[in-house]
DNA sequence: CAATCGCAGTACCGTACGGTACGGTACGCG
DNA sequence: CGCGTACCGTACCGTACGGTACTGCGATTG
C-alpha cells in the first residue's frame, strides 16, 4: 500500500458536489448496480439526462467519473462516533453486534457489491495514479478496522477481553463475521439474506469471538 | 445458484485439449495474470503465436476462450483423496493445517487472483448462459468445502470435535483461515506472504478452530 | 432588451476490438 | 505428384465507445 499519500491528497480534496452533480453520481451508481461492467459515458448521460460534454467538464474523463462515484458513495456512509469510556460487557456485546450486523448488511447490499466488482475488476491496471481498489479498501475494510479498535481495546482494558493485538483480534472477528459470504456474493452466488439471518449470523460471530478472545 | 444443471452439462464435456491447445490456454493464463481486464483475442493470438482464426475455431468466441481457460486451470489442481478411517487428533490437526496452508497459498497466488478478478468482473452480466462466477465458485469455494467435510465429520465421530453442522463448522474454519486476506488481495493490497507467514496463519486458524469446535 | 452563461442534445472523429475471410505454407496421404 | 488439412499471419469489416465540437435553448445578469 504505497498509495496512502495519494489517498491523503484525495481526501483533502473536498467532495462538495452540487445537487445536480449528485444526481448524476446517483445515476451512475444506479447504472453501476445494474451492470458494473458495461458502463458507458453515453449510458450515464442518458440516465442522468445530461450531456456527455457536461460529464467530461465535471469529472474529466471516464475514470474520473467512476472514482468520483466511488468516493461519493463512501461519503454517504456515516460513522457515528463511539465513546470508549465506561466499557461494560453489555455495551461491548452491543457494539460488536451492531458492527457485525452493519458489516453483513453492507457487504451483501447491491451497492457494495457493484462497487467492489468495479474496483476489483481494474485493481491491477492502475497504470496512472489512482486505482479504485485502494479507494474501496480505504473506505471499506481499512475504515472499519480502526473504527472498532477502540472498543476492543477498551474491552481489554476493562478485563472483558484477553490482552492481545487489537488488529489481530479485529481481523479474526472480521473472519468470523464474514466467513465466505463476501467472495460468494461477489462471484454471483445469490445468497438469501434476510434481516433475521443477518442477525443470527452476527450473534454467532460475537459468541464465537468471545469464546476466542473473552477473558 | 440455478446454474448447477448447466455446470453438470459442462462437466460432462471433456477437457481433452491437445498439447498445442494447452499452450494457447497457458498463454491466455499468462496474459490474464498480467492484466485480467485488457485481454484481447489479438493479444492472446500474438502471445500464443497462433492466428485469431484458430482461436475462434477452437474456442468459438472470446467467452469460450475465457471459460476454457478457467476450466483448464481448474483441471490442473489435483485433489488428493483422503481416508476418514482411524481419525486421530494428530491426523485431524495435520489435515486442517494442510488445508489452511493450501487455501492461503492458492488464494494469494497470482493465478487465483487473476481468475477471481475476471470472474467477479463479469459475474453479473451472464446474459447468455454460462457465467464465470459460478465456475470459479464451483472449482473454488464449493469444491474445498466438500473436500474437508469428511475429515470434520470423522473428527466429530471420533469425539475430537463437538457435534455440529459440518457445513457451518467448515464455514467458520474458512473465515478463521482467510479472514480479510482474500478481499484485500483482490482489491490490490499487496500483502507480503512468505511461506512462514502462511504457516503461522494456518497454525493460528487451526488453534482457534479447535478452541471453538474442539470437544 | 441584449449579452452571456450553463447545459442538453447530437453529430462527429479516432481507435480498439470482436469476428470473418483470404493468402500462403507445411505436412500427411493416396 | 496432387490433394486435402491444419494453421499462421494479416487484411478487412462492423460496431461500440471515449472524447470533442457545435448548435440551440432557457435562465441570469447588467
Amino acid at each position: 500500500m504505497n498509495n496512502l499519500a495519494t489517498l491523503q491528497r484525495i481526501e483533502t480534496a473536498p467532495d462538495d458536489w452540487t445537487e445536480r452533480q449528485r444526481q448524476v453520481l446517483d445515476a451512475t451508481l444506479s447504472l453501476l448496480i445494474e451492470n458494473a461492467a458495461n458502463i458507458t459515458m453515453i449510458g450515464v448521460a442518458r440516465r442522468a439526462s445530461c450531456s456527455k460534454e457536461t460529464l467530461y467538464k465535471w469529472f474529466g474523463d471516464r475514470d474520473g467519473l467512476l472514482v468520483a462515484t466511488v468516493r461519493y458513495q463512501a461519503s454517504k456512509v456515516k460513522v457515528e462516533p463511539f465513546d470508549a469510556e465506561g466499557m461494560s460487557e453489555a455495551k461491548l456485546t452491543s457494539v460488536l453486534l451492531g458492527f457485525a450486523t452493519d458489516l453483513l448488511t453492507i457487504l451483501t447490499g447491491e451497492i457494495s457489491i457493484a462497487l467492489n466488482r468495479l474496483a476489483i475488476a481494474q485493481a491491477h491496471q492502475g497504470a496512472d495514479g489512482i486505482n479504485m481498489g485502494s479507494i474501496v479498501l480505504q473506505n471499506g475494510r481499512f475504515s472499519t478496522g480502526p473504527r472498532l479498535k477502540p472498543a476492543l481495546e477498551a474491552g481489554m482494558k476493562a478485563g472483558l477481553l484477553r490482552q492481545s493485538d487489537s488488529e489481530d483480534a479485529f481481523r479474526s472477528f472480521y473472519g468470523l463475521v464474514v466467513r465466505d459470504v463476501h467472495i460468494r456474493v461477489l462471484l454471483g452466488d445469490t445468497m438469501m439474506f434476510t434481516e433475521n439471518e443477518i442477525s443470527t449470523e452476527a450473534d454467532r460471530a460475537v459468541q464465537q469471538f468471545f469464546h476466542l478472545y473473552g477473558a
